[in-house]
DNA sequence: CTACGCAATATTGTCGACAATACTAGCCTC
DNA sequence: GAGGCTAGTATTGTCGACAATATTGCGTAG
């Protein structure tokens, strides 16, 4: 990695020191720079971005609050490691959350923003079609669309915990374990079903198929962590 | 308030000082010891508690982190004031959260954990009968059968979402709004049938009434919000 | 009398150093 | 040779001081 030299003369300059070094060390973490499981070393951060401990420990314990370290007294704070029940609790939390989010979605969202929905949606079609670049749907394109519902939820609070948080996990968890599976087909078929029930402004179904979707989705997991792929 | 003489002298001396000063801070501030919008001055409460301004910083970060302050950049913190709107939308989180936590509860929770919350309830019953510390029963007792749900749940980042961050702020909405509606007896026979529900392991129907719960309890606080009360 | 600008002040942001605790390596004993 | 104890070392926890920024009050111009 080249070296970060000085922080503070970082393009975006805006925002205080945690705030920057917070977001880096989060991306780092996030797509696997920072192996899961290794040690944060104060010192060494410190002298790497050339900052203080002061508010290089204010960004650590934003990562711990999002549960992307954790913290032993005395001893310091490491990446997390996944767990496979972790995992599957976090697909029950989005279950419930992403239910609720698509539900106030059908009812809050703008048609503009029904309208973005939509074309990001026709942009993930082509890119099946023409199976360009499938990880990456795979990854952060389904992401995307959740990302979307969410801010259509225009409900505040939970866009700051999916968004903010638990999302994050989730990307961890994708580089942890580099699962690749064959759903995205499916997956986008799901996708195009939830819009429908959004753009008919029917709550109801919006939310049963957004719990649907996921609770496929935990289901595979669940699959494959068995090793239960039966050919 | 008595002065907080040296916090590091305290009786409970095991955690490190942002972890006792954080405790402290969260309850001054759930329970309105510390009025809702008032600063929260670092050098001041520095000297209130004897310890310096570094660990402190650390305690209003995990404050923040929990919502329960807000923080501008160069400006300090305060603490949060609740509007209706936010208060809203918790009780959609909770609602999509609860309702999940009931649905596991169901399907997890030990024989000795489904008896330990028919005593709880049938205390509460005892209670309202009595009609003693109605107050009461409608604020801290209502969310001690709700926080053991959700640790019914097993559900580990479910609980530590509900029950470190989203009841806090619940209960300072209590203090805050200072609400005790008459839902209390139908709040109970609601208790009971999400009980029943969990008993019988019957997730899809514990998860439904924790839902119609919660969210009976919303639409009584839109309706005492838009001041149509009607006698 | 009001509105704008500026200086004084207090608060937050950041830093380097000291103290306390946990890991580590080596030695001694059994 | 193995296990446990002890001293050394490195890391985290805490502190006080300095720098940077926002607020506040006053003075002045219109």
């Amino acid at each position: 990695m080249a070296v970060a030299r000085s922080i503070t003369s970082a393009a975006e300059n805006n925002g205080t020191i945690p705030d920057r070094v917070f977001s880096l060390l989060r991306e780092a973490i996030v797509e696997g720079d920072i192996p899961a499981g290794s040690k944060i070393s104060e010192p060494e951060l410190a002298r790497v971005y050339g900052i203080s401990r002061g508010p290089l420990r204010e960004a650590i314990g934003r990562l711990e609050a999002c549960g992307l370290v954790v913290r032993r007294r005395n001893v310091g704070a490491r990446v997390v490691t996944l767990s496979s029940t972790q995992l599957i609790e976090i697909y029950h939390i989005r279950e419930a959350l992403e239910g609720m989010a698509a539900r106030l979605a059908a009812q809050h969202m703008s048609a503009e923003e029904i309208a973005d929905l939509r074309s990001l949606l026709s942009q993930h079609g082509q890119q099946i079609e023409r199976d360009i670049d499938h990880a990456y749907f795979q990854r952060e394109g389904d992401l995307d669309f959740h990302y979307r519902i969410v801010q259509g939820s225009h409900n505040a609070h939970m866009i700051d915990l999916l968004c903010n948080d638990l999302y994050h996990l989730v990307r961890l968890y994708r580089y942890q374990f580099g699962m690749s599976s064959k759903r995205g087909p499916r997956a986008f078929v799901e996708h195009e079903h939830i819009v429908d029930a959004i753009e008919r402004r029917d709550a109801e179904m919006a939310e049963v198929m957004m719990r649907a979707h996921i609770r496929a989705s935990r289901e595979n997991v669940e699959r494959m962590l068995k090793g239960v792929n039966r050919p």
